[in-house]
DNA sequence: TCGATCTTGAAAATGAAATTCAAAATCGCC
DNA sequence: GGCGATTTTGAATTTCATTTTCAAGATCGA
């Protein structure tokens, strides 16, 4: 299941986005934050994809939803989401924060091409447990972890057959 | 086996200095690339340590040696050294590239406490498996992961006690 | 030794992330 | 509904690690 397009359908239901607008609302009261219209516009717009978003794409999509939210909001609703678990950052190690959101979704890993940076999800109940062995045995409170395999996938090894000698 | 504090004692015997010398000064010649005082300097540096450095953590102590080496230097070399696998890249997710010498040992990962920065190397061969497997699945040639666990370690916790809230 | 090529390192550039601040919006309260 | 304290917004700026530039110096094969 690649990451390659998948733009146009809508990922999750209306009813579950009004249930994770209710996460946030709720997370704002908490913390004494305002609900506003921007805020909701972005939490939509993120919810409506699958992608791994970069902040600026994100931006790039709120945009088109309404042109007058700024960059700087964007990416300050992104940690917000995070905050209450409606966003999770996922690290690919390409030097751009991205995220994807976890909104009744299986963990799951990624494993990216270093060419073309296209992702496969893939799960791993193994990893879930190797979390909790190797913290109980240091005596961490673990929180969360991160995998990725790195790699060149099939259509990339393709294409360049012979130019990969730099 | 916390990483705490064991810059003192030199972690690998001369002798593996010298062989990474040359593996460096080899990799070097194949490149075209040419042998400086410099560029041995950093690695003895960096082959002298346990942590996982930094390019500016790096250059600090390559400073000592010899003053007049710059950070350029040091940042251009640590890459030499990750192509020829003397070092590698290690993510700790903190907006700073790290690196650990690579030399003679056992592929290990990182738990890393969010509280105090210190780190715990583990061992998984289930996560080598892993990678292996995945990558077959979904016919991708692999060439390296990434995995991270985050946490709080015992002292932290003890440390803040009921201070966790804001 | 010569000279083509590479290295060095200070300085500047880059770019994502984070912060600032004045104008605008929110929401508890009456 | 409207007041007002507090928060939000977003353009602009700042920050900071990383990367590039470039002229002077070093390396190494012939």
């Amino acid at each position: 299941m690649l990451q390659k397009r998948i733009d146009d359908q809508p990922s999750i239901s209306p009813e579950m986005v009004r249930e994770a607008q209710g996460i946030l609302h709720q997370h704002l009261k908490k913390v004494g934050l305002k609900q506003t219209a921007q805020r909701d516009t972005i939490l939509r717009t993120f919810l409506d994809t699958r992608e791994h978003l970069s902040t600026d794409e994100l931006y790039r999509l709120v945009r088109k939803k309404d042109p007058k939210i700024g960059y700087t909001t964007v990416y300050r609703t992104l940690k917000l989401l995070a905050e209450c678990r409606l966003a999770s950052e996922v690290a690919f190690h390409d030097g751009i924060a991205r995220y994807e959101h976890q909104y009744n979704r299986r963990s799951h890993h990624h494993m990216v091409c270093t060419d073309c940076g296209s992702s496969v999800e893939f799960f791993s109940n193994e990893v879930e447990r190797l979390e909790q062995d190797i913290g109980r045995k240091y005596r961490y409170m673990t929180t969360r972890h991160s995998f990725q395999i790195y790699g060149v996938c099939e259509d990339c090894r393709k294409k360049n057959g012979a130019a990969r000698v730099v």
